[in-house]
RNA sequence: GCGGGUAUCGUCUAGCGGCUAAGACAUCGGUUUGUGGUACCGAGAAUCUGGGUUCGAUUCCCAGUACUCGCCCCA
């Protein structure tokens, strides 16, 4: 939690010595405790907004895992894994200066090497990169590439907020059908019931293709321009680099004045506006939970037609967003390859697992060893880490505490996790070639040569399922 | 980047301007020699950092830092 201080080493320290030698080592560190710079001093946390996932946790996150791994064999995504790190300008590039995320959020550094560097802020342009790189456009279309792992974002840590936070992400590329982008939601839609998480709701938007959302954008600001000075100091700005922000502006009185102001949906040229339809039909076809949000915009600048994001709206009608996307249709050849349509979206799975703890969603259980291996004895002790390995060959899960030893402490621990088996090799044991088998539940053991064990063993269990089973 | 709140053992909490900072859970050890659950005993373990007020600060004040919530933005 706190800083290690000082103090707390020096403490640290003392007591692992003898008497004697307490007063003269203090006196020796006094003055090494000025010189101490914050540089040396190791923090016993990670920086801020980085965190560990501990084993508690772990669980909802292989639950995640294993729902995308179905859902994305099953809609025909095949994965893929790019670095962390790529060059700055891929990023600078696709994204768009003049967004927040490379403005004021990425993560950029030199390389000893020279080279201008950046932790991905998202997925999709690596992925892109590797389309590109990879001559995959000579695939079947769509390509349809799926990944997940962590990305960068230099913001203010809060709930559901981190620097280092998980995407999984999911890309369909060289496919301008609107079904694609009905596809995308749907199976957006499965991830998330499959993890338990209700109430979703998805808002979608079409911002335009360049050539009609060049035409909106000057009405948009033309709109504005007549209404400056209603405008938050943000937005004042955001007429100069990024107007259609200002719809997505929380300001109260942007609000106010972008609930008038032309929206995207009406300027539509032909392509762009029978696209949208179609993808409604769709949507309405699948009977996904959807609303129009002309005022979604999304932060990424690459985006054209069709955006949408996923909602959950909790007990208290507060929103969660799990993630969202859209289609980028020229990005591929912004980024130096063919023209090649393309959708995708990403999921924030941290924010899947905060609302699956939320919501007390049902999950896989880790399977836990029914089994425990106590030894008694030097020689018992040498003995059994063979016994141990030979119980996981047969796949019996078996936990121990070899640096116990009492038999006493061995039995407590045993009980606490909750085994039904307690495996006993002693001095006696060792020599014959035998184990004592115990039955935790009835207390009742009797001793089995090693030829013999497995089978015992997987007696017990055997039994004791049935008897759970019968329970229910 | 801006605002609010918080900061005591590993965790959760108590406490008071004053003697040794209390408890619970957890951890470790023990309650005689090779047998668990309960019980009992014991051990280790904390006042975020730096200033100020004061005879004296864990307590009051200020700053820093961290955490947290909200804004901006986003996943």
């Amino acid at each position: 939690m706190a800083q290690l201080s000082v103090k707390k080493v020096k403490k640290e320290l003392t007591k692992k010595m003898d008497k004697k030698t307490v007063k003269t080592q203090v006196a020796a560190r006094k003055p090494l405790k000025a010189k101490q710079s914050v540089e040396e001093e190791i923090m016993l946390q990670p920086p801020r907004g980085m965190r560990d996932l501990l084993p508690g946790d772990q669980p909802y996150w292989d639950q995640i895992r294993r729902v995308l791994a179905r859902i994305s064999l099953e809609y025909g995504f095949g994965r893929i894994d790019t670095p962390a790190i790529e060059y700055a300008n891929l990023f600078i590039r696709s994204i768009g200066a003049g967004t927040d995320i490379v403005d004021k959020e990425m993560y950029i550094f030199n390389t000893k090497g020279g080279d201008k560097v950046s932790l991905r802020p998202e997925l999709t342009a690596g992925i892109g990169r590797a389309y590109i790189q990879h001559g995959m456009n000579v695939l079947p279309k769509p390509v349809k590439l799926f990944s997940t792992g962590p990305v960068y974002r230099y913001d203010r840590p809060q709930e559901g907020r981190y620097r280092e936070h998980f995407q999984a992400n999911f890309d369909a590329f060289g496919e301008q059908d609107p079904i694609l982008d009905a596809q995308l939601i749907q199976l957006a839609h499965r991830v998330v019931t499959s993890l338990g998480i209700k109430n979703i709701q998805f808002q979608v938007n079409s911002i335009g293709c360049p050539k009609c959302r060049k035409e909106y954008q000057n009405l948009l600001v033309a709109y504005f321009e007549s209404k400056k000075q209603k405008l938050c100091q943000n937005c004042k700005k955001r007429l100069e680099t990024n107007p259609m922000r200002i719809l997505d502006c929380k300001e109260d009185k942007c609000v106010q004045v972008s609930t008038t102001a032309p929206q995207s949906v009406d300027h539509l040229c032909m392509e762009c506006r029978v696209h949208f339809k179609s993808l409604l039909e769709y949507l309405d076809e699948l009977d996904l939970p959807y609303i129009i949000n002309p005022r979604l915009v999304r932060g990424l600048s690459y985006y054209t037609k069709t955006v949408f994001e996923i909602w959950s709206n909790d007990e208290e009608g507060k929103r969660h967003s799990f993630g969202g996307g859209g289609r980028y249709d020229y990005l591929m050849e912004q980024l130096g390859g063919e023209h090649t349509p393309a959708i995708g979206f990403g999921l924030g799975m941290d924010r899947l697992v905060a609302e699956m703890k939320r919501v007390h969603a049902k999950m896989y259980i880790e399977p836990k060893p029914r089994v425990f291996l106590a030894q008694l004895g030097d020689l018992a002790k040498k003995k059994s880490l063979n016994v141990f390995a030979e119980l996981q060959k047969n796949g019996i899960l078996t936990a121990e505490s070899f640096g116990r030893g009492s038999l006493k402490s061995q039995l407590r621990v045993a009980d606490r996790l909750g085994v039904e088996i307690t495996l006993i090799i002693g001095q006696k044991e060792a020599l014959d070639k035998t184990v004592i088998v115990k039955d935790m539940v009835s207390g009742t053991q009797e001793t089995v040569g090693h030829d013999r064990l497995i089978l015992a063993v997987k007696k017990i269990l055997k039994n004791n399922v049935v008897i759970s089973h019968s329970e229910e």
